[in-house]
DNA sequence: TTATATTTTTAGATTTGTCTAAATTATATT
DNA sequence: AATATAATTTAGACAAATCTAAAAATATAA
């Protein structure tokens, strides 16, 4: 089954919209889609002859599971090409959404995978978002920043807030980008700074500012 | 200027086909783009208002230079985005085209620049068709394969024919790949081998049966 | 050069996704 | 429970891109 843009668009609201109230309304999806009642009526009448839509009149709505399926889709996509923005593209991170809104539509499903594999297989995009997989599985890994995490355990890094010019610039100097790996092998108690040890890298100190902007998640788990 | 979709697919046609003969005639194009006569006509009219078009009514038409430009911008993008796919996603470079025909019509200039850098802003994608540069402009340089180039000269692989899964599978084993700097230091008179230099490689031997297909420009005209 | 064939354009219909305005159903209030 | 208010759907229209069928312009051939 293939969606048009603009279904796979609605899908996707629709799908965050029934993660946080469960059935969604009409209105409150016009809104988020920036768009009318009437047109969103159009529109669930479509997806409901599409068998992706539980749907009565009047009543509200939510998806069933193979409209879950097709919104993990355009989700999955968007994230990773998200990934491949500022990992690769050296984007800022509060740039690549509006990008990733188009290349989510792009329809090759070979292409998907082949970016995924290239990208290393993330779980999580640069904004901490999990990535789910080709099945649609989002891992159920916690991230945690550094300062919260013990000691000489093989971690993954999988976003970083307080994403400032600076902050790159410091992570860049020290090897540490979205998928590198690391262990903590020391905290100081004098200044609650950190020694690290990025894989193939010499060990470096890093202070708790830094460290608490750092999110990563056990490489075991995955 | 911005443009939908099929207005950017037309452009490009048009642009093809002028190549070739001057002028375009309606029923060709539609041909070409797999379409009626008469949608052609509704386009032209389309294109004509934007001033992208010279255009008399049953007198044939032709791209002025603002239709150029936009022809060369899409005809760039998708250059790019092949050339993405096969060198780093690993594409069959004869599976790429339709997949390239979708990321073509993605619009954020920021993006193409950015893969252009990422990519080494290469000047031929892996068919060996040109790439032109943002601002239309094609490179002049003309491709050989290695069996045509003098020796010791800095070259730089443009593109691969005969891409079966065994030559790309010798030229990995060499590392060669689309941008790698090369030079010829011989060729044995007993059977057309070449030795050739890979950069930052030992010196290695191939076969005059690869040696023809591999195509590269001198680095120094770039 | 007149008739015939080909090419191109026009006229009008169709599909998708949108809209406004009006009608219908559900919810809240007194 | 009756009425007012809010939410939702229907009806009908519009723009973009396409189509078919018919008309108009151009090219070709006897």
């Amino acid at each position: 089954m293939s969606f048009t843009t603009s279904e796979e668009n609605y899908i996707k609201r629709i799908y965050h919209l029934q993660q946080e109230t469960g059935l969604v309304n009409t209105n409150s999806l016009a809104a988020e889609m920036h768009t009318r009642a009437a047109s969103v009526t159009d529109m669930l009448k479509k997806l409901k002859g599409k068998k992706l839509l539980q749907y009565e009149k009047y009543k509200g709505f939510k998806l069933n599971d193979a409209g879950k399926k097709a919104a993990l889709d355009v989700i999955r996509k968007h994230r990773l090409w998200e990934y491949f923005l500022v990992e690769h593209l050296k984007f800022d991170w509060d740039k690549v959404h509006p990008i990733a809104e188009e290349l989510e539509h792009i329809s090759s499903e070979e292409l998907v995978l082949r970016l995924d594999n290239f990208l290393g297989n993330p779980l999580f995009d640069p904004h901490g978002d999990p990535i789910p997989d080709k099945n649609g599985k989002i891992a159920v890994v916690k991230q945690q920043n550094l300062l919260q995490v013990p000691l000489k355990k093989n971690l993954s890094v999988s976003s970083v807030t307080n994403q400032t010019a600076q902050m790159l610039d410091m992570l860049r100097h020290y090897h540490i980008s979205l998928g590198t790996q690391l262990m903590v092998l020391k905290q100081f108690e004098f200044d609650g700074s950190l020694e690290i040890k990025v894989i193939k890298q010499n060990a470096c100190i890093i202070s708790e500012q830094v460290a608490k902007n750092v999110f990563v998640y056990d490489v075991q788990e995955k």
